[in-house]
DNA sequence: AATTGTAACGTGGCTTATCCACCATACAGT
DNA sequence: ACTGTATGGTGGATAAGCCACGTTACAATT
């Protein structure tokens, strides 16, 4: 299928994907104007504009005379404010495991009005339901519940959900996933919660409730994770005169900061 | 002074302004390449760059044979994550006031250590502390805590902190307040603290923190803000294959949603 | 008067070519 | 070993030309 897109939103796109893999590092020197023209065979206004796009959006650096160097490595496809907590805890050194705690198909009239409305569908529709308490080397971090309409992914149901859910819904199911609309609250832990996450009742958290789209605005999933006390934060770094933004969530292990 | 920024780069500044200012909104047509041209004094190859920074940025949309669309109006200027307290009051129809609980002058050394570290100073370096609790028609919402580096703005004592604090860096003091850095966290309030915003000790409500840098690293201030339980929330945007977040933290009124 | 078709114009997309200024590197001369 | 200069590689900017797409205006037909 041929692609309709212009050719130097294409080139932004595979410069953005090349930017991400392990090939280059934040410092490191990115591909000139003329070695772009040369690989994809584009004109070098082209091959200038796709780098300026990447310029602007904060992720290169033109150094006229000396080359493009790169700032920051885009994290395409990161679907949530929130660093994969999978990685976050590999690179903690430590080991990341789940325990389902509910997997099951149940009747939209079956849940909380609050489901049906982020989902935008009524009673008659069937939801997977599924729950689950993350863990760091067997210390719970994350309690997550998430309903998924099920006619976009019938069969979702034989999958083992040891992978990423949402590699499943793109590579099974051929869903274009565009976006997520996150809320974050400070809430008390309940005495469920606190007793799944091994704290004492009445401490605070975070609870993220979001919802994911696909093609633009229909949506797929909603879901809530509520945090361990202490156990997470949020980073945001502001450039007002860029016009730019950066929050990363991420949990934390050894709560170096205390209030 | 000359402007030794690339001419396209001053160009998108300058179309990032003229977009966030009250001439345009979202869906308006934007100019064409061929007016920038006239306006600006530039190639149509310049003018067509940085609108083209600005749709890779996602403020407009080009559409070929029809024109430039706003997409999205940029948010210059904005420092914080959180939306202004005052506009975003006036905007519920209610009255911003802030009671000063504190204005002094004090040493390095009188301070939590952590104050020093984020500021990047030594004891025995002066410090304006400010502390303030912002209501919405009398009623407490925010509790905020400020260090500021008192070389940068000696006389900010003959200020009244009516208006914009970060105007009086700017305009006065002539800073460059080139970005924030914030951490959020959801904490427990003290007895100090739920008193002073009204509410019953040990309920949750986020703590932010947050740096605030001139002249791309050197630190200005520091702030803590502790907002209102159930008095705020943040909505977080995320377009994976964009690579764009857009974060919004909030003051609520009235708790539209309660867990 | 309504409808249809076509030409013209305005829009962004892309290429080629040219020249510029800046920076780093290599090499020659001292 | 140091300095100066030439060269090559880098991004910056412009001009010109042509393209495809979409809208609008106008003429022809019914």
């Amino acid at each position: 299928m041929i692609n309709k897109d212009p050719i130097y939103q294409q080139l932004n796109n595979e410069l953005r994907e090349l930017l991400s893999g392990d090939q280059f590092k934040v410092g490191d020197k990115f591909l000139t104007e003329r070695t772009i023209c040369d690989r994809y065979d584009v004109s070098r206004t082209t091959a200038n504009k796709a780098l300026s796009n990447l310029v602007s959006e904060g992720l290169l650096k033109f150094k006229k005379g000396v080359g493009t160097f790169i700032q920051e490595k885009p994290e395409i496809g990161k679907l949530h404010s929130i660093t994969s907590f999978t990685e976050n805890t590999k690179r903690a050194g430590m080991d990341p495991t789940s325990e389902v705690l509910r997997f099951e198909r149940i009747k939209a009239s079956d849940v909380d009005v609050i489901a049906n409305e982020k989902l935008q569908i009524d009673n008659s529709e069937d939801l997977f339901r599924i729950e689950r308490l993350r863990k760091a080397n067997g210390s719970p971090m994350i309690l997550e519940d998430r309903f998924i309409v099920a006619k976009y992914c019938p069969g979702l149901f034989e999958h083992s959900l040891k992978g990423s859910l949402y590699a499943i819904f793109e590579e099974t199911y051929g869903l274009n996933i565009t976006s997520t609309d996150e809320t974050i609250q400070a809430v008390i832990l309940d005495d469920y919660q606190a007793d799944l996450l091994g704290v004492e009742s009445g401490m605070a958290g975070f609870l993220v409730s979001a919802v994911g789209y696909i093609d633009d605005e229909t949506p797929l999933w909603w879901e809530t994770t509520l945090h361990k006390p202490d156990g997470f934060e949020f980073r945001c770094k502001v450039k007002p005169k860029q016009n730019q933004q950066k929050l990363e969530g991420r949990v934390l292990f050894d709560n170096p900061n205390h209030k």
